[in-house]
DNA sequence: GTCTATACGTCGATAGAC
DNA sequence: GTCTATCGACGTATAGAC
């Protein structure tokens, strides 16, 4: 039976999360205080300690829990049924923005906040990253062996696609000129033709 | 005349502005204490304040100074006597990429550092980033206009175009795999192919 | 599970000696 | 121009009452 009163301990860690995840990716993690936290979420500062280690464990689990969700949800995304780059690319590019452009906050604090990760932690979440850079890595790799795509060089095409999808977090607001369908197809379109697909 | 011995107030406001941009960079703005910078170039905390009002403009300065820098080079750079949109694309394109290449540092706190500026400040920063992307707006719209370029949004091509460009600087490292001019044709290939111009 | 109280360090910034 | 000393506030984290 679930208490009637008083919060019970999974879902204050919830609202830690939450206040964490807000408050780091306006202000930045060195800005943020505990106490600030707690007020946030209307506890005192020590309480905190029940459901964290520390500030550090908070971030570290933020940007960690972001990782494994975007790796989880590639992993259970569909994918076409071919071996053709451009379907497999076009797949990925429309992952990626269905992905990312409504976790604005977490996309900030997953950029912003690694230089304030302890270093085993940072290597971590450094690794995560490698893994998703990778995927798009093999689909220009294979692209450019097939002669679908035209890339000169597949490393540095695999860091231009995806900061340049990655800086839509920058300007994209909810119930702007644009919509998320808009945007996708606009996208799509540049990355394709920066490969040399025609379309 | 000179001085000989200790130090002049010019050369130190200069060193203070040098360990600022290495410390901000490295660790953020709000990780810095003033005690920190002052150890850097190796005077006492209360020294700093004779060349800088505060911690606060100290900030300020440095992205003020990058940000004039940057439209300084533009309006001094060789321009091309055609008004073809590509040619200006180009253009554009290896003048983004010689400024920010060699500027590691102060591009990384341009954008990193941007929201712990107050309010003011911000305002005056963002102004002279937007005059900077807007040179690229016209050079998209132009083309469009003219047919020479397929650019479905021309606003949205400017913040990817920009976005992938600055990209460059989270992995670029000298004596790496590229170099600078390696790095300039990729980039340039990549960027004119975005926008569909053919080579 | 949350509170108050507190230890102990560091912060930004200033005052005044030299 | 730089130093030492210092103010008052705030930081993280813990101890122990309830």
């Amino acid at each position: 039976m679930a208490r009637k009163t008083g919060s019970s301990g999974e879902e204050t860690a919830r609202q830690l999360r939450a206040a964490a995840l807000k408050l780091f990716s306006r202000d930045g993690y060195a800005a943020v205080s505990m106490r600030q936290i707690a007020r946030e979420i209307g506890v005192q500062a020590g309480a905190l300690y029940l459901y964290t280690a520390d500030k550090q464990t908070l971030l570290f689990d933020l940007l960690n829990r972001h990782m494994e969700e975007l790796l989880q949800a590639w992993d259970d995304a569909p994918k076409p049924d071919t071996n053709d780059p451009a379907r497999r690319l076009e797949c990925f590019v429309r992952f990626h923005i269905r992905f990312h452009l409504p976790r604005a906050e977490e996309v900030f604090i997953s950029y912003m906040e690694l230089r304030n990760l302890e270093p085993d932690n940072f290597a971590r979440i450094e690794k995560q990253r490698r893994r998703y850079e990778g995927l798009l890595q093999s689909i220009l790799a294979d692209g450019k062996a097939s002669g679908d795509f035209k890339v000169a060089d597949v490393k540095v095409a695999t860091f231009a696609i995806i900061a340049m999808l990655t800086g839509m977090n920058t300007w994209y607001r909810d119930g702007g000129r644009l919509s998320v369908d808009m945007v996708e197809e606009i996208y799509l379109d540049m990355v394709l033709a920066a490969v040399g697909v025609e379309r």
